[in-house]
DNA sequence: AGTTATACTTACCTATAAGTAAGACAAGTG
DNA sequence: CACTTGTCTTACTTATAGGTAAGTATAACT
């Protein structure tokens, strides 16, 4: 009774929760099929190679950054309701056990990925520091927040703050997180 | 003629380059004896589980980060130059190829670590925290820099932008450490 | 000279990883 | 009805990982 492409989904959300609690090198073919009932030459079946399935993660974290984006990129709107929108998105999947960012988790393992998957990756990095810096520019504009210096180096601040403060949270605990956060708001002038 | 825990010095050696290029299931007893052109079991004799390796590299790390900041912490001193010496560090590391922070290495295979490597990696986050919250609140005293709030959640975002930009500087190019090291100069009010 | 400790090597073991080839079986199509 | 297609299972292969037990060489100690 399964339907179409039920059973690739469920791979795939499997494989993301993985990969964000335990690495890209964490976890095998059989921590997917053990937890779905079926045998490990299933996963195979829809991902003959782990990068595949590496390459169909970053792709969809990819789509998904898209979609919550590309409506500001392309009209612009309130840089502040982006921002707060970005960290609670972020916060709450660490707080639902999702705590290494895709970026963080292929870092570790990135000389060993193929050619592909390292594109993919660099790629959507570039998209998200690209988007927080226009955030950050037309908030600035619009007197949401403020900041001294270019948006570019700033961006780059706050992205590798909520990157590292997922690393530290994980040795230590989630209030690192918020701390981080709690700081940046201060840096930028938000009044909570 | 080798000479007494020469071997052993260099097994340390080659895993801590190892460790901060790879993470600590990046490499494997193999990666370690072939360098050094002994056996396999030759590096089980120093560490028998890869544990203890773990266990030593750390501490090792938290020794030298001791000594460098005891002083400081005793008797107090110029927290600029301390902040300096300790964003030069973490340059130099980046750009000798060891641009994976041993905490960073860790936190992603943190929850399969026996608990005595956690407890150590903890003990280690924590100090550095300690140290950088005090050279802050030092270091604004004395007027050398400047930034509102607590230095607490201060530390905490420069310490995790830093470990960030490790991580995305491996994925694009060292460039964003240095990007995040100028916003973080910016951002503290420090004139270069 | 004989004993002991140190620092290894040789030769294994077991577990697990990624990956593959071939077959089963159901549903739909000409 | 025969045939194809999609989705899986069974039953492997190969490579590598961490780890161990037993033996060897050398220097140091008594």
């Amino acid at each position: 009774m399964t339907r179409i492409t039920d059973t690739r989904e469920q791979i795939m959300d499997r494989a993301a929760q993985l990969l964000m609690s335990r690495g890209f090198n964490g976890f095998s073919y059989r921590d997917i099929s053990s937890h779905l009932g079926v045998k490990n030459a299933a996963v195979h079946y829809h991902f003959p190679a782990k990068a595949d399935l590496a390459l169909a993660l970053v792709d969809e974290y990819r789509q998904t950054l898209r979609d919550k984006t590309s409506e500001f990129m392309a009209y612009g709107g309130s840089a502040l309701e982006q921002l707060k929108g970005f960290f609670e998105f972020t916060s709450r999947q660490c707080h639902t056990g999702r705590c290494i960012c895709p970026l963080g988790a292929f870092s570790i393992d990135y000389s060993e990925l193929p050619e592909e998957v390292r594109r993919t990756t660099a790629d959507f990095m570039n998209e998200t520091i690209k988007w927080l810096t226009q955030v950050l520019a037309v908030g600035r504009e619009q007197e949401e927040f403020s900041f001294s210096g270019d948006p570019g180096p700033k961006a780059l601040l706050i992205l590798a703050g909520l990157q590292g403060a997922r690393q530290m949270a994980r040795i230590n605990s989630l209030e690192i997180l918020d701390d981080v956060l709690k700081q940046i708001h201060q840096d930028l002038g938000i009044v909570t």
